[in-house]
Parts: structure tokens; sequence; C-alpha cells
DNA sequence: CAAAAACAGTTGTAGTTACAACTATTGCTT
DNA sequence: AAGCAATAGTTGTAACTACAACTGTTTTTG
């Protein structure tokens, strides 16, 4: 693997230097917690997909996919809200979806009323995949956030993140 | 913009999925607190793209690499420890940096004592560019996170994020 | 009801990224 | 000291992503 493996020097060089007094250049608060948030999520992010393809496993966006298609009602989702809920671009969905549709995984059903939407819909296969691939994906999230987090902080920090979110999302 | 503004339609369906309690897949607590970790990491990273490029500011991977390039002694950094800081491939901090240096934001130091290192060095220019991008992007963090988050709670999230980093990077 | 605006999704293109193979330098072994 | 392994960084290629322009459908409006 070719990937970085982990980053503990910049929080020395960044706490060396911030109890020296040194920088003219003082974070805040806020701003340290971005931080610790993108270099943690970065983390995580590299550890699963060094995971999934040491078990020959498709990328982390095809799981994302069909984990939140499987979450939906009658297991399919339109287009747009499935971008919306990943927080990617419609454009770049309509090519995930294209892949995911060349491998079996999901179909393209339309909608009767508006023949504008379309909606991606889960395959036998694809909740087959769903269901071997979502063991190893939790698995990896016990062993990354379990060790140090009991469940009452799990929740504690899911509900601190959704709220920051909620905010963040005021468009 | 054709960035996608939200997600809080999956939350609504997760939940009324929970509520009705009619998932055979029921997901665990860690599980959750991933979800929203990476809902609100996409969430804010969006936030701050849309930021930048209405102020015709460089993208965000710029300001992270000048960001942290500057906070190490002598605004310098060897590649290898820029990569692992940034949580990115070598090889990706390799063209990243061509494209920095180009803009004349950075430059190429090498190393006496071992010829294979080479640092990126902050330019006057990019000190500058730095100086002009910060309090903007503290700004887009503060609204982000202050509107629903004290100080105290920054900290602790800080704090319970970087515990968790530490356990998944125990490669 | 016809024209215009808004909406849902796709496509074309360019920029960015990761992965693997490569070069060059240093450290270790005997 | 010669040879082998480990390290630091770069490069080539393929895949992925965003952005903007586009098609087709529905809703609004004059």
């Amino acid at each position: 693997m070719e990937q970085a493996t982990a980053g503990k020097a910049l929080d020395d060089i960044v706490s060396a230097e911030r109890s020296r007094g040194g920088g003219d250049h003082a974070r805040s608060a806020h701003g340290d917690a971005w931080g610790a948030l993108t270099r943690t999520h970065a983390a995580i992010v590299q550890r699963l997909q060094e995971m999934l393809s040491a078990a020959d496993f498709p990328p982390l966006p095809w799981y994302e996919v069909l984990a939140t298609v499987a979450e939906a009602p009658q297991e399919q989702m339109r287009m747009g809200d499935l971008a919306e809920a990943l927080v990617i671009t419609r454009g770049g969905l309509t090519k995930l979806v294209d892949r995911l549709v060349k491998a079996g995984l999901l179909e393209r059903t339309f909608c009767e009323t508006d023949r504008r939407v379309s909606y991606a819909t889960l395959t036998p296969g694809g909740r087959d995949l769903l269901a071997e691939m979502r063991p190893a994906v939790i698995a990896e999230l016990e062993v990354a956030f379990s060790a140090n987090l009991s469940v009452a902080q799990a929740n504690e920090l899911r509900q601190t993140l959704d709220s920051v979110r909620g905010s963040a999302c005021a468009s």
C-alpha cells in the first residue's frame, strides 16, 4: 500500500509551536475542532478503504451508495435525493450509479407520474453484496471507535456533529 | 452552483425507518457516529469550497497545504511528513505541490545531509495569500461551529475526535 | 393555452486523485 | 568495501469528480 499511514507528526509540531507561545497565528478552538474533524475523517476513510481493497470489495463510495439506497423505502431512491444524502454532485452520481448498474448492483427504474425522475433501485445482487460488506465495515468502525469511545460518548458525538451540520446546512 | 446543498432528507428517512422499527438492519451507535461524521465533514467542506470559489480564492486543498506548512518550523516541511499530515498519498502531494510551486506559493528546497529529502517551503507570496485566506476560512468555520457549539464543547469534540484517530491510526 | 421558468437528470470536458512502477540516495550486513 | 534492503520522492496511467452546458419534462404565468 502506498497510502500514508497516519498523522501524528503534525500534532507534535503544532502543540510544540503552541506551547512555546511562538506563532502570531493563534488558532481558535473551533479551528482546532475542524482540524481534528478532517484528520479523523481522513484517517478512518483510509482505514476503511485499505480494509475493503484487501478483502477484494468494491471501493467505499459504492458501499455508501448501497447502504443509503438500502435504507430507503422499497430499496429505491430518487437520483437527486441520493446525491443530496451522499453530499456529492448530481453529475457525479449519474456516473457512479452507471458503474453500479454495470456491475449489476443497482438498476434504474422510472416514475410513472413524473417522467423526469428516475430511481436508483437495489438489485438482489446489490442486496447480497451489501450484506457481505456491512459486517466488515461495521467491524472496522468498531475497532476505530469502540476502543476509545463508550456507546454513550458515541451518541453524544453523533448529536454534536448533527447539530453542527444543522447550522452548516442553513443555506 | 451545482453543488448539492445539504442533507436532511436522508435523516428523515433513516429516523422514520428506525422509529417504525422496520429494518432488519439495525445500526450501531458507532455506525451512526460515523455517518454523522462523514456527512458533517462533507457539508462543511462543501460550505468552505463554495465560499472560497465565490471569493476567487484557490481551492481548499491549497489552503490546507499552506496552513500546514506555515505551522511547521521555518515554514518548511518534508514532503513525506506533509503528505502524512494531510492524509493524502505522496504521489498526490507531489503534483499538488507542483501546482503550488507553479503558482509561486511554495518552493522546493533540499536537504544538505540527506539528498533524498526535499522540503516544501513557503514563499512570501504563499505567506501573504495564507494571511488573506485564513480570516475567511476561520469566519466560515465560526458560523458553522459557533452557532451550535460553545468553546468548551468544541474542545471536547476535538478531544474525542483525536482519541478516535489515535486508535484508528494504530497501524 | 402558449411561452417562459423551473426542475430532474445526463453528458462532455478538464482537473484531481490514487495506485503502481520507477529513479536516486542512504543504511545495513557480512 | 560490495551487495542488498529500506527510504524519499517522482512519474505514468487509469479512474474518479466537479463544473458547465445540454435534453427532456413539468409547472407557472400572462
